[in-house]
DNA sequence: AAGTAGTTCGTGAACGTTCACGAAAACCGA
DNA sequence: TCGGTTTTCGTGAACGTTCACGAACTACTT
């Protein structure tokens, strides 16, 4: 067979190129292309002339190597299309973007769905890892090594760094204020399998112990999908149901779904209480109220943590690595 | 003043440091780490063992620089709050991760909004950009060299590739189906300034006198609130409207909110359609009919497009290099 | 005992860039 | 013309890793 024609990508130019080019050095060819002082006008445009057109690129190689690391840090995210997670993403890129840092995505909601198979892809190329971990936090903090670690909605604390929410106080600012207006039926739609609750389910079901509050817990996946099925579900066997607490807001906007097509009205019949605060709860008809978290406080209290990991300034598993945020209660028309 | 005890970054473990404390060379260390055969299982372990304690991780400048590079590509994106981004995004993280390539995001929303930036912010970290890149495909393309740029939503074709959208075709099938209905008072709600169309403006008002259709054009920002503000205004001056087509499913859920405060039936008094097929607009109420593109094709498209011109399968420029992808009419309740 | 094959490890070189320093060239005033 | 300043440019060294190769050591065979 002869000589293929594509498939191989071509060497690429180096400086030492553009030096042969131009007649000068390698120095020169660096002053010139990073706009450095020293320099004669004419010969820097002369060398940039023939950079472009022989196509060089600084390797970004032996820039990070002799320069010094650029911090670049991972974002692990579960799955892109719950808008929670943009939104979380938009702020920590925006605040990571203020301190020149760059931010290596992955969204491990396909595939496997391991969050620690994201952090493995991760791993090569970030100094630091931001995300939602969820059980596996131990074991990525393991993999990165002395690299931290910033976990979100960690309880545990088991890696360099964490933000945690302040559930307790979040379950009783929600339930109060769907017990309040007279409702006696309570309902809670959790997250994930129905054997086990999640961290936000202990949290609503102990407030609603400590308030006196009967509550039927039902589980669904975590898709809005999922939601209107369970909650479909639920209308059936507790029609009685007049109040429901939904684990986070893409899954109450299914709950509103189903609610609509049981003919219910929101809230007269049944008022619903959403949780995360997402931008698009607003849009919903009604309005979702919901237990809203300042999602760029969420970003930037992420940003900053791992800032003062990455200079010393904080100790990581020390308490200043443990960041609580509360929640705050936005009513709109659905509760 | 006395030494200060943080803020510092400390300087990091170097694989000499691993190869004096256990007594053996770089080569062993390398060995060790990287799972290669040729060496004892006990010294293996010993060796990972020293290299952990010491917190050394292997620098990505280093490996990089002698084992040549791992493709990493930028994803310029305007706003994450439009979940249409995250969607196409999610997508694009997805194929790449097929291929073994990492996604380091920039979201040009907030800051600036200058698309420009984010490919400069970008351009010290990657091997090439995907990205809606608006007005500012050319200037990115000449930023970035001879790196490969792929620009979706491009009709100019100015950079190595681009995917565009059959907008006469989709706008042919929205305004087809509205006014199949009988609805003859049509309107479109179009993104940006009163004074210029966008491509997709274009395509609807000349669809429309292809079809002998009359039509109110509207304006709004790019954003459900600007979106049901001027939705608001445009019932106020023309009431008989009772179709109307939108810019995208976001601020089409803006329309819908506007529609439901003035009272009118959706799709009753006034069918409503969005363009893009975003998952949420099966969560509206009415559901959204929607022109609906395949955000997993559109990012399979453009990986794909990208992968031909890294290896050099696809020439730059060529007629190869330019990708148009088709909408599909998603008829659900509110038209 | 010696030859052979296999296992385990170490050394020079290279990747492509910038930094620190020094050399050469150009300009200036007296 | 000359000494001094400024401008412009080039050379070794270093960044931290892997690759290619060769050396030493072990185990087995005859």
């Amino acid at each position: 067979m002869s000589a293929p024609s594509a498939g191989r990508p071509v060497k690429r130019a180096t400086i030492l190129d553009v030096a042969a080019a131009a007649g000068v050095s390698r120095q020169t060819v660096t002053r010139a292309m990073n706009d450095m002082p020293g320099i004669k006008q004419e010969t820097r445009q002369r060398v940039q002339e023939l950079a472009r057109e022989l196509g060089y690129t600084p390797s970004r190689y032996a820039k990070g190597l002799v320069q010094g690391a650029r911090t670049s840090v991972g974002l692990a995210i579960p799955d892109l299309t719950n808008p929670y997670f943009p939104a979380f993403a938009s702020s920590v890129v925006e605040m990571a973007t203020l301190r020149g840092w760059n931010v290596v995505m992955d969204d491990f909601g396909h595939g496997s769905g391991i969050s620690l198979d994201a952090v493995e892809r991760l791993s090569p190329h970030v100094d630091a890892v931001i995300g939602y971990l969820g059980p596996h936090a131990a074991e990525a903090q393991a993999l990165l090594g002395h690299r931290p670690v910033v976990v979100l909605d960690d309880p545990e604390g088991v890696s360099a760094g964490g933000i945690s929410f302040d559930y307790a106080y979040a379950a009783r600012l929600g339930l109060e204020h769907l017990a309040g207006a007279d409702r006696t039926r309570l309902a809670y739609l959790d997250s994930g399998p129905a054997a086990l609750l999640s961290a936000r389910g202990a949290a609503v079901t102990r407030a609603a112990a400590d308030l006196g509050i009967e509550l039927t817990v039902a589980h669904a996946r975590e898709s809005a999908e999922a939601a209107r099925a369970a909650v479909e579900a639920l209308l059936s066997e507790q029609p009685a149901v007049n109040g429901l607490l939904v684990f986070n807001d893409l899954m109450a906007a299914g709950a509103l779904k189903a609610l609509a097509v049981h003919g219910r009205s929101v809230p007269g019949d049944c008022a619903v209480m959403g949780m995360d605060g997402i931008p698009l709860g607003v849009l919903m008809s009604p309005e979702l109220t919901t237990l809203s978290l300042d999602l760029r406080d969420v970003g930037r209290a992420a940003v900053e943590l791992l800032a003062g990991l990455l200079t010393g300034t904080i100790l990581p598993g020390s308490a200043a690595a443990r960041r609580m945020l509360r929640h705050e209660l936005v009513i709109r028309e659905s509760a």
